[in-house]
RNA sequence: GCCCCUAUAGCUCAGUCGGUAGAGCGUCUCCCUGGUAAGGAGAAGGUCUGCGGUUCGAUUCCGCAUGGGGGCUCCA
């Protein structure tokens, strides 16, 4: 496959100046080549005593040198089919690449389509991408009608490479790369750093997949590009596994399988962002929350419970206020004062924490609740039950001295990754997010002093390497009041979603005044510590379903197991074994309709009920049941002692 | 909040080039009494999301609102 070529690091492996097409071929699975440790085209000329690697085409940077061509050549179909379209930027990002454009009229799912037919005409034509390094002066005299790349080069030197708005090379040296035909005519060029693959033929797989608007350079205040959207792989395969993700993902959808197992709903009534949890979804509820209840209170978190509104003046205390009032709804009048519904649990915590003297023996003192809190997200970024406006958070509040810190963080760490393994899920990597020194901290995003924040950003990150899993920076990411470690989890389909979260707070406890008494008799100011195991219930229950594509493991499952007569007759029979599995502590159902056998048994596997328990002539003289799992495999004539016992294990042991 | 798309029965969707609508599933009734993924027949169910406008006439065209989707931005 992959052609293998050790480094060229002897000046005899290399008599004379060569290039990447000498050295590994025209071949289609190299896509660039490292030379000096710096990725290059292929097309570029090495010098005997370089040192040379090639970069596979299915490698992570192969793909995305291979999407960021693809880019190019949608840019180009694009200003083929539009050619009033003026070019913004077209990076590769995670399973594809994006190209903007400033276009008269929007982009229809007809275009996408003409669009794709232009890029396989420009791909069939093997067009070279060849690189020139140009000056200033004349980059900006051939790309004069283009406006974007024009603010560019002018942004040349300031510009960061995160946007992707950075277009010069090493020195400040720009370079354009031309599209060129087998004739050597120019069909194409664009401003642009490369590498790119030697050709367009090089593109084999890929597809344009949606169309969206974005802000020029993601700012709000300039003009609206419309994004085209696009996917491409190393071979036809990866494509189709590629979409065959995407297929599985839909099918998982939460939102899908909520009306179809009829586990919550989102009233028109209510408003946008606003769940309902109908029975079967709050039966998840329910069993999580008391789960996740008991193992607080066994870890030492004590219970506790607050209002949902609460006078403005506590979010002035807090900081909140100022720092988040675009983020809560607007106050209501009660009696001449402002009332807020509460966005967060942790200033109504303070107040039980200062409700009476503390003592250091109390500490760590950790209380925790189900608080449920309201934000005023904006319209477009809800999305299903990952993103609501009514929030119900696992939130608990430990109260420390400052020397017991770093060991409730790790505490807190250990079991957060315990429950979140209790619910099925296993990968995790924490993410570090740090006041960084950039534009927040100097917009005054964070408060409290440097050396606060560098104390707290050591602990939480000390505790972040012992813990042995990746620690991913975040810069400018914490909490205006102090720096966080989330803890991202992957789920059953490789997608990542951010739960838990544990957060060092110093300016809280010192805005409330919060104290406790040290063992001289002085007066102590703790550490809290925030921390939300699941973030958010609804966020989890939306998780979690598309983890187990609906398929909840038995402990969780609404109906665990479900009675199915082999004809009517056999329904009282079934009736008295469900009494006893409901008193054995099972979630049981008989169905009792008008309808054939295999009919409720299709009911039942579409309800992704664990357990089917079949009873005709012969179970009743044994008396005993049938199995017919989810799996759709059979156990038949199973005592029922012997059936209740099976199907308690498997609850007990959260199967 | 911004851009684009979208809204027909409880669900999934047809349809009406402008003359008030259909299917499958689900629900209800009846027949069938059936051993591991759809037995048969019949019925009910829709002011075609809401409000305006254009028109003799609007579910259909236009505008606004609301909900939903894809992104942008945001996400303590």
């Amino acid at each position: 496959m992959d052609q293998r070529v050790d480094a060229v690091t002897q000046p005899q492996d290399l008599a004379k100046p060569a290039t990447g097409l000498d050295l590994f071929g025209a071949g289609q699975t190299v896509v660039a080549m490292k030379v000096n440790g710096t990725t290059r085209d292929l097309a570029c000329v090495v010098e005997p005593g370089d040192t040379v690697e090639p970069v596979a085409a299915a490698s992570p940077e192969g793909l995305a040198i291979l999407r960021h061509s693809a880019a190019h050549v949608a840019a180009q179909a694009v200003q083929t089919l539009r050619p009033d379209a003026k070019l913004g930027i077209g990076p590769p990002v995670q399973d594809g690449f994006y190209y903007d454009f400033d276009v008269a009229e929007p982009f229809t799912p007809e275009d996408l389509k003409a669009l794709e037919q232009a890029m396989r005409k420009i791909v069939k034509e093997r067009q070279r991408f060849v690189r020139r390094a140009v000056t200033d002066d004349d980059a900006r005299a051939e790309l004069a009608s283009e406006p974007y790349k024009l603010e560019l080069i002018g942004l040349k030197g300031s510009a960061n490479a995160e946007d992707g708005s950075s277009v010069e090379v090493g020195g400040g040296q720009l370079t354009i790369y031309d599209n060129v035909r087998r004739t050597g005519e120019v069909a194409w060029k664009d401003l642009c750093r490369g590498p790119h693959v030697p050709h367009t033929g090089y593109l084999k797989a890929f597809a344009l997949t949606r169309t969206s608007a974005a802000y020029w350079r993601g700012d709000q205040r300039n003009a609206s590009l419309q994004r085209l959207y696009g996917t491409a792989w190393a071979a036809k395969e990866d494509l189709e596994a590629y979409q065959a993700r995407l297929a599985e993902a839909a099918r998982r959808d939460h939102r899908r399988l909520g009306v179809e197992l009829d586990l919550f709903s989102f009233p028109e009534q209510l408003g946008a962002g606003l769940p309902v949890f109908h029975p079967k979804g709050g039966v998840i509820k329910r069993v999580m929350e008391d789960y996740v209840r008991q193992r607080h209170i066994d870890e030492g978190f004590q219970y506790v419970g607050t209002p949902h509104i609460t006078k403005e003046g506590l979010f002035h205390t807090s900081g909140h206020l100022p720092y988040y009032s675009e983020g809560m709804f607007p106050p209501m009048d009660v009696d001449g004062q402002a009332y807020y519904l509460k966005a967060m649990n942790c200033p109504m915590h303070n107040l039980i924490f200062a409700s009476r003297g503390r003592s250091y023996r109390e500490l760590p003192l950790r209380l925790f609740e189900f608080g449920t809190v309201y934000r005023d997200e904006r319209s477009g970024v809800l999305q299903g039950l990952t993103r609501v406006r009514s929030i119900t958070q696992d939130d608990s509040h430990s109260y420390v001295r400052p020397e017991q810190a770093a060991d409730e963080i790790r505490h807190l760490l250990g079991f957060i990754l315990s429950l979140l393994r209790d619910f099925g899920l296993n990968d995790f990597y924490l993410e570090l997010s740090t006041r960084g020194d950039g534009d927040g901290a100097k917009a005054g995003k964070f408060i409290g002093t440097e050396t606060d924040w560098a104390e707290a950003t050591a602990i939480l990150e000390g505790v972040g390497r012992e813990s042995g899993l990746d620690l991913v920076p975040d810069p400018g990411g914490a909490a205006f009041y102090g720096p966080k470690i989330s803890v991202q989890a992957k789920d059953a389909i490789g997608r990542t979603w951010q739960m838990s979260t544990i957060q060092y707070d110093f300016n809280q406890p010192a805005r409330f005044g919060l104290k406790y008494t040290a063992p001289d008799g002085s007066q102590r100011q703790p550490v809290m510590i925030h921390s939300a195991k699941f973030g958010s219930i609804e966020r989890f229950l939306g998780v979690l379903t598309e983890h187990y594509a609906g398929a909840f493991p038995v402990w969780l499952a609404p109906v665990q197991a479900v009675g199915i007569p082999v004809a009517a007759e056999h329904t009282p029979y079934l009736r008295e074994v469900a009494a006893r599995l409901k008193a054995a502590g099972v979630r049981v159902e008989v169905d009792d309709s008008d309808e054939r056998m295999q009919k409720k048994i299709r009911t039942a596997q579409a309800q992704k009920v664990p357990y089917m328990l079949i009873a005709g002539h012969e179970d009743i003289a044994q008396e005993a049941v049938s199995f017919r799992y989810r799996d759709g495999s059979q156990n038949n004539g199973v005592p029922i002692p012997q059936a209740i016992e099976e199907i308690q294990a498997a609850i007990r042991e959260r199967r």
